[in-house]
DNA sequence: ACTCCTTCTCTAGCGGCGCTAGGTTCTAGC
DNA sequence: GCTAGAACCTAGCGCCGCTAGAGAAGGAGT
């Protein structure tokens, strides 16, 4: 008899120890201290394992990490949406944007800036990134085509990664998201 | 006698010679592939060399190659926008804006994504930023506190990596600057 | 109980990275 | 021609992502 659970069970739980552990790393010292090395470590096995789990390597396990920051962004955004309408929904939607990359940076890097991103839409990121998306349009309220959506997920994602980079005043983000929500409010 | 020209002439030639190879190898194959060892060959000499013109090794090489970048979009902006007003100066900029990123992908993403990013405000970097932020204000026309401008740069900033990374409709652009133009024009 | 076979895990190593200590070659000034 | 210093290279460190192949562990069949 097994240790603990089944075959399927042991190794599902030991993958998620990894995503885990990488996740924990990047946000601590950054992405580029998540080494096959030290995350092997940090789950109690030697760096082959990983790629048991992880055929693609440190790619595929950042992708999969991405892949639950964009599920998490989407609930928040919409949880920050429920029952307000107009400039509230836009502001609230993009405190929650903001707040969500300012306190998992390192997730948001992952999810954004690395090199990930090439082909990324024909799998199952695409169902957590149009759920995002449309948590946004419905924030703006009627949208035909898309482009004001698609205006304010640039508008966020820069603010995000300049306040990050230190060229925007911090003190100043109230007076943004409020010059946001009045020129995007329908 | 020497070859050609004095020393500190010599210096100086190879200095550009490094940050010329430097940034057509990024533009060419991205950063991951700008190695010391294949920008030493490309120069013609040994990874010491590199060293004894650029101390902070391939960080300070990217950071001088980003600000030569900040430098270029500037005069791209302020040329851009001369003489025009409102919504035309508007799309103007932010066509220039857009058009620089996607023409230069590795040069902006050396200006914008590297860890360079971390403190880079008190040294001669300044100069070209703001002058780059101050061609942004010009277009908008009156931003008293300067909150438009940072929510312009912010829209245009994420722009133009979202459409890098293929999270934006490409033929959508003329949309999205209209639609900026619209929002943001005095 | 013993063997066999699969499944799991580790050891060891490859090539490449950024970077540097220390020796050698060249050059300029006397 | 000699010498001091600048210029440059060789060789190597510790790290990276990744992998081939050896060996241990454990269940199935006889």
């Amino acid at each position: 008899m097994a240790k603990a659970g089944t075959r399927a069970q042991r190794m599902a739980e030991r993958r998620q120890q990894i995503l885990d552990a990488a996740r924990a790393m990047a946000e601590a010292d950054g992405w580029t201290a998540v080494t096959s090395r030290r995350l092997a470590d940090a789950i109690g096995y030697t760096q082959p394992v990983l790629y048991g789990h992880f055929p693609g390597g440190k790619t595929e396990i950042m992708r999969t990490v991405a892949l639950a920051g964009f599920a998490e962004l989407a609930a928040a955004m919409q949880a920050a949406i429920r029952g307000k309408t107009g400039p509230q929904a836009v502001a609230a939607v993009a405190d929650a944007y903001l707040d969500f990359a300012a306190t998992h940076p390192s997730l948001y890097e992952a999810m954004f800036q690395l090199p990930i991103d090439a082909r990324f839409a024909q799998d199952d990121a695409e169902t957590e990134l149009r759920s995002g998306f449309n948590a946004l349009g419905a924030a703006l309220g009627t949208d035909a085509d898309g482009t004001a959506t698609e205006l304010l997920w640039s508008a966020l994602h820069g603010m995000s990664l300049l306040e990050r980079a230190g060229r925007m005043r911090p003190e100043h983000r109230p007076n943004r998201i409020a010059e946001l929500a009045a020129r995007f409010a329908n």
